[in-house]
DNA sequence: CTGAAAGCGCTTACAG
DNA sequence: CTGAAAGCGCTTACAG
């Protein structure tokens, strides 16, 4: 690369010290009440040689980076793309950048993020856990580095969160599918002890038992790093063991699984069997019929995750803020509504 | 934050100089002939302190962030999110961390997303090219900071860059349709100087020329910036004007936009209109016949793009690596093939 | 074999 | 109103 100009560079040529163009530059000239003659040959020496501060000396310098550092699941999954581009234009926002990374929900990757980004000082977090990351997320805590859980909560941790009320969000899809008169309702989910699973399972759970028909409760627990076609494989064989007339899955992708699988066997939808599905997702368009799904206010859960954020990065508070989102179903032709 | 441990409080601890720990933790006890024991005191204080290493304070010192920008057009499109996440991966394996940018195709915010990670320093861009965006690439030529473009090339600047080759893989994707025995084939793009688009534009004409239904070309010209009923309504429209028989779409973004027109109009695929799209997408599956479309190696498009980049960064050569990568029609039912 | 010291490019408390 | 100087936390050429 070319040599850099610096500050310096630009005080030599106007003839004063670095401190001066600093304060210029940064817009602090009222405040120091730099003269107006120098303050403008300062702006005009820093455009003539196009002047691009250094932000890693800045940093160092200040203590803080104004960059967040996101660590998400999978930023291949549109999930998670779409909520980090949400991130990303709220940071912006706020001139803030965003460093990423996937931990594909392993406490190993998930772990030596959070390190390299620690190292690189970033002012804070946003994080999508994984299951048993709760000591390195603790250790964050304890260091007071700002950090804020999205899309699931570590209840044994003091941490700020924002999250979709995922109880109530399966619970009515339940209740929408006894209301269409099932009763062989099944739900297919992640073998996985982190809460927003324990809470759309136990959603489900409660309305089974609520309609009284707890007898029919079934819920199929998929390991996640299975390929797509086993999870396929195992949804097919439930379907077939178990003879269920609905189901409900717990994320997009086992969703998308379903719908492979359901396909295979042919079975007519909604008729012999209906379906819900969790988030949208243009191959629930195009299924046959229509999917109905449980939508989550992406929108929202990002930018206040990023809100929160800031304000822990701003106020030293040490309050914790908890957000709860609520999820919208959308009844469409798979469950029998249009 | 609880104050952080520094090179200076293991130096003190030990008893020796930060330069002494430095080269220890760097592994350079070997080379400046570190005695065993004081390499071993030192290790075991920086476990013991859990001694992080700043990074930028380093950054600022080698002059290079080990930082790669990443600019594409949007994250939340599953095509750049799956590039980001192979970038992302290759990345790590190299000891470097991504920041990335969505610009939306607008030039406004490519410029700005450039300018802020010039600032902080990147080691090097891997840019998705918006159009009109010449000179700011070039500026970054001209300053010498390595940078490969991936998915579209500017002709007029001299990058390296990782592409498909698009004019075959459309004009591929023609002959298959004429074999099929299509005539009336018409192609739905994107309002676009970009090479990628003209070149998936020439492709579509060349074949049409040489298969002499060149008075059957029509290209359907959409503005990116439409929403997705806009352009829906804008291919419903051609589709009854022009009486098509055939429809290529120049990307996944239209394809999925035309599935909606499609299906709206309630033509049967392929007995009355045949359709190829572009990338896989679950949506493609479901489609009341799956569709045939072109598929990149998005893979090897990913990794070599960080490979010639990390060369870049490397060796200062000024070579400027060409890439051009072929695509596969995966042939399905929405073209008559099975 | 080891350390003192300079310096990366900024910001800012301090002195005048 | 303006500048000299310290310092953020590292690395590294140099001296011994």
């Amino acid at each position: 690369m070319s040599k850099k100009v610096s500050l310096k560079d630009i005080a030599t040529k106007v003839g004063v010290s670095t401190a001066t163009v600093s304060y210029v530059l940064n817009g602090l000239e009222k405040e120091k009440r730099v003269g107006v003659e120098i303050a403008k040959k300062i702006k005009d020496a820093a455009r003539e040689l196009n002047y691009m501060p250094n932000q890693i000396a800045r940093s160092l310098r200040k203590g803080s980076t104004n960059t967040i550092g996101l660590i998400v699941a999978d930023i291949a999954n549109p999930f998670f793309g779409q909520l980090a581009r949400i991130v990303e234009d709220e940071a912006i926002k706020h001139n803030y950048t965003v460093i990423f990374g996937s931990s594909d929900e392993d406490c190993v990757k998930s772990e030596a993020l959070i390190d390299t980004f620690v190292n690189r000082q970033v002012d804070g977090f946003i994080i999508v856990p994984s299951e048993g990351c709760k000591s390195q997320i603790n250790s964050l805590i304890s260091r007071e580095v700002p950090c804020v859980l999205i899309d699931r909560y570590m209840p044994q941790l003091n941490t700020s969160y924002v999250v979709l009320d995922n109880f109530s969000a399966v619970y009515h899809a339940v209740t929408h599918l006894v209301e269409k008169g099932h009763r062989r309702i099944h739900m297919v989910a992640y073998e996985n002890s982190l809460i927003h699973m324990s809470e759309r399972i136990r959603g489900y759970q409660e309305a089974m038992i609520v309609h009284q028909i707890e007898k029919e409760i079934h819920v199929e627990k998929i390991a996640y790093n299975l390929t797509r076609n086993e999870t396929e494989q195992i949804i097919g064989d439930m379907l077939m063991d178990r003879k269920s007339d609905a189901l409900i899955f717990a994320t997009n992708a086992l969703s998308i699984a379903g719908l492979y699988a359901v396909k295979n066997i042919q079975k007519k939808v909604p008729e012999e069997l209906a379906l819900i599905g969790f988030d949208g997702n243009e191959a629930f368009d195009f299924f046959e019929s229509p999917l109905t799904y449980i939508k989550q206010p992406l929108e929202q859960m990002g930018r206040e995750s990023v809100r929160i954020l800031l304000a822990e990065m701003k106020e030293k508070t040490k309050k914790k803020q908890h957000v709860q989102l609520e999820s919208q179903l959308i009844m469409r032709a798979s469950s029998g509504s249009f």
